[in-house]
DNA sequence: CGCGGAGTTGATGATCTTCAAACATGGTGG
DNA sequence: CCACCATGTTTGAAGATCATCAACTCCGCG
């Protein structure tokens, strides 16, 4: 399936992992089918990722089976940053995704020699970061709608605001991502819908179009 | 918790900034009273900083006022990293906190011709990272009793495990760190007083006694 | 044609928030 | 030194939001 028809336009992805490791480091080219786990919590860390195309969920589970998504990556994203030996949170193909893979070893060494590629880096790390608190911002504090209306946005943001949007991950995926219910988030788009702020296409709901971005705006906190 | 669970019993503290950015930069040393704004959201990030003694929150606001505190930052943390060239969060002090800063720009300078601080600087954001998916695990997936206990079995951890702990935050900061109401964590404090996993010393609210953090565990999920 | 996965919608209920009141605490100044 | 007042905390009662349980539809597919 197609995720993005203007991620897809733009070739080469910006800041190509092998650029910044350095080009004598060799990347490997992978391909997960949907559904196909990449890296499991608690797995070694053996490889960073960067989608060529696709998209990624990355999750973290509680022992009865809770389940909080990160965060959802799509084409040109990195993901698989670890501290440590062992990855602190799973990683599944939503649709058949091709990534670039390196060892966590070498981007290390090479950055280690290749000072000019530091900044980049730091880069690509810090903008997890400033997901990840925005989206604590979205978990603590907004309410479902809210929550519903800044995901569309996100998602609209990130795929450059398409005419129609294709969505990647079901509703149970875009729950936890939320930290809701499929039964919420079910609610809300119809709530959006009869508003009038977006639109099915055809049969499947999960291509839909964007009707009022600037108030779909006023209903994200 | 972020950057360095066991500062408090170091000394000197672990990965002094001024190391980290090469002995030639010179380091401010700044001192803020309970209360005091740090830097706020939107502002220029001109210095990165690390705590030498206190406790700081960093939060960000919704227009209607809703606050969601992402970090409490303690003895030899740092905090204050950005991308672009403004603070994606607000910052204030707790109590009375002394700080050490360095200019943003030299330390991304210093670090461009002194390599072996990289890997370094790099766990410094990735630990930032670490906690902010943790952190999100709970908001999204936690009850109010599992969100308590996580946080005092995360202070206790940080405080490496005192024989008596010294909150330096009331119950609304808790609660905006949370994602719940100051009422809920009042309660919450109370069922495990009456559980017998806490006390509370003397007549303060602040200082606290964990009694059991084996059973104390099994609450956090 | 029927089965299963995905999504929507409704009814009910639990958890947490909101509103409210009372009490404790700690700093300040008379 | 103590009274006083702002700040902080606890607890209770009522209410709102979201979760749970359940039924049903729609679609794709063997």
């Amino acid at each position: 399936m197609l995720i993005n028809a203007n991620a897809a336009a733009r070739q080469p992805i910006d800041g190509h992992l092998a650029a910044l490791a350095g080009v004598r480091v060799a990347c490997s080219e992978f391909k997960y089918r949907r559904g196909i786990e990449i890296f499991g919590e608690g797995e070694d860390a053996e490889y960073v990722y960067q989608i060529t195309s696709g998209a990624v969920r990355t999750y973290k589970m509680l022992p009865d089976g809770r389940r909080q998504i990160n965060a959802f990556h799509l084409q040109g994203d990195m993901f698989g940053f670890e501290n440590g030996v062992t990855h602190r949170f799973s990683a599944d193909a939503l649709v058949e995704t091709h990534v670039r893979i390196i060892k966590r070893g070498s981007i290390l060494d090479a950055i280690q020699s290749r000072v000019g590629s530091t900044k980049n880096l730091i880069c690509y790390v810090t903008q997890n970061l400033r997901h990840a608190e925005d989206h604590m911002l979205l978990l603590g504090r907004k309410t479902a709608l809210e929550r519903v209306a800044a995901f569309l946005l996100e998602m609209d943001e990130r795929l450059s605001h398409p005419p129609m949007m294709v969505l990647p991950m079901n509703r149970r995926d875009i729950a936890d991502y939320l930290g809701l219910t499929l039964e919420t988030v079910s609610r809300a788009l119809s709530v959006l819908r009869d508003e009038s702020l977006l639109r099915f296409d055809g049969s499947t709901q999960r291509r839909l179009e964007l009707l009022d971005r600037q108030v779909l705006a006023k209903f994200d906190a």
